[in-house]
Parts: C-alpha cells; sequence; structure tokens
DNA sequence: TCCTAGTGCAACTGAATGGTTGCACCTGAA
DNA sequence: TTCAGGTGCAACCATTCAGTTGCACTAGGA
C-alpha cells in the first residue's frame, strides 16, 4: 500500500502510515473510553482546560493531563494558553488521516467502502 | 450521542458505543503496527493461518497467534478450521463501525466529515 | 507585595501487554 | 499404527501504561 496525499474536510492529509507511529499513536488514543469520552466533551462544549474537565469527574487533574497530553501527540487536540490556564480544543486533522487509513484498508474486499473510499478523496 | 442503526457496506451496524468495550478491542487492536500488517496480508493475500503468517517474519507463530485473536475479539477477521489447520479471514464489519464513530465524532465541527457522515448513513 | 488558581514535573504502584518457550493434544497421511 | 504438521494452553519475563501523590513554579488579582 503506497503513500498517496488525500484531501478530507479542509486538510491535506498524507495517507498511509504517515510515520508508522502516527497511526500508533492515533488508534491507540482512541482506544481508550476515557480519552474518548474527553474528546468528545472538547468537540460538544468547546475548548476547556485540563482542571475543568477534571472537576466533577472521579479522575484526578494529572490523570486527565495525562490523557489529554496523549490526545495531543496523537494530533486530535491542540492546546493554546490563555492567561494562567491552558485550553485544549479538538482538531479534525488526524481523525480525517485515521478514516482515511480505514477506508484504504477496507477497499478492495469491499465494494461500497472502496466507492466511499473515492468519494472522500475525491 | 445516542444509538444508531448504520448501514455501511454489506453490513448493518449499531453505532456509536455498541457496548463500550467494543470500541476499545477495536481501536487498540488498530494501534498496533503488527497487527495492521497482519490485517493488510490478509486482506491482499487472502486467508491464512497462523503458521504462514508466521514464517518469513521475526515473530514467533504464538506471537502471531496473540496478535491474530485480538484482532478477532476486535472483530476484525474470522476463523474456520480447514483439516487440521485453521485459516484467519478478514472482516469489514467492525471497520465499518469504527469509521461511523469517527465520522459521528467529528461531525458538527467539521462540515466536511458531517456531509460524509450523512452519505455513509444514507 | 502577598495570596491563590492553575500548571508542570518526578516518583511510585499495580495492572495490562508483547513476546518468548515448553509441552500436550489433535488430525491427516504413509 | 506411527509420524509429522498444526494448534492450544500455561508459565514466565520485560516493558509499557493508568493513575496517584507530592512539590515546585508561574501568572493574576487584591
Amino acid at each position: 500500500m503506497a503513500a498517496r496525499i488525500v484531501r478530507v474536510g479542509t486538510v491535506i492529509a498524507v495517507t498511509p502510515e504517515p510515520d508508522g507511529g502516527a497511526l500508533d499513536r492515533l488508534f491507540g488514543a482512541l482506544a481508550d473510553p476515557t480519552r474518548r469520552l474527553l474528546l468528545q466533551r472538547l468537540v460538544q462544549h468547546g475548548p476547556q482546560s485540563a482542571t475543568r474537565l477534571a472537576e466533577g469527574g472521579t479522575l484526578s487533574r494529572q490523570g486527565v493531563t495525562k490523557h489529554i497530553q496523549a490526545l495531543e501527540i496523537a494530533g486530535l487536540v491542540c492546546s493554546r494558553r490563555v492567561g494562567r490556564e491552558v485550553q485544549y480544543r479538538a482538531t479534525t486533522a488526524q481523525l480525517a488521516s485515521a478514516v482515511t487509513w480505514m477506508l484504504d484498508a477496507g477497499s478492495g474486499w469491499d465494494r461500497r467502502l472502496d466507492r466511499l473510499r473515492r468519494d472522500v478523496a475525491g
């Protein structure tokens, strides 16, 4: 499977195996239910700090921070300093990259996935 | 995010968080480069046994078996006994489920992903 | 200035994971 | 029946990971 330039959303992504470890970090980040929950909360309620994300939950602030950093390394969130707090915001870039990899992997033995892949790439 | 019936490829899938742990196993299985490679080999070269997959590689048969079982539990491959060997074959069902989850997660903050999600659901 | 909210870093523990080896069991062929 | 190829199970080791706690540092506000 050769590398290819793919456009998804507003993003130009090189796929698949962008650098090998990128997909590891990406799928690894999504493999944890806590991280998926944090990601969804960022999507639904907008940018928040780690402290904000931790309050009300059962996880300590440092626990949240570790998960958020995993998401950030995976390219699923990005951070911005605002005053004395750091706000995290969800990003679609790598999510699109993962979708593309899976569509590539699935195409060729599933015709509809293949058609969908061409739609995304177009 | 409520559960929903989605059709992708030839498969009817219930999404998202089919049972919570399903996505854990699914993304967890895809997070490992060895497992992604094994999956791609099954896709490209058709059903094979664990012994066949192991020969020529650096991994022991038992190592391959463990990875394949992770893929099987995740619903990415299925097994069939043929004589005295067990052949593994790739499946698209859960792959489609993962794609759907990601499109759902990404929609609402990326318009093109949202449009794509509707295409898949249709 | 002092105080406080928020963050960052390091150490530590328990659990999960990747990988190996050894051995027993089953099945097909001679 | 005997033998060999293929599989399954269990034990074991090293590494990684999730989560916590404690403490130091920084930036805003009174």
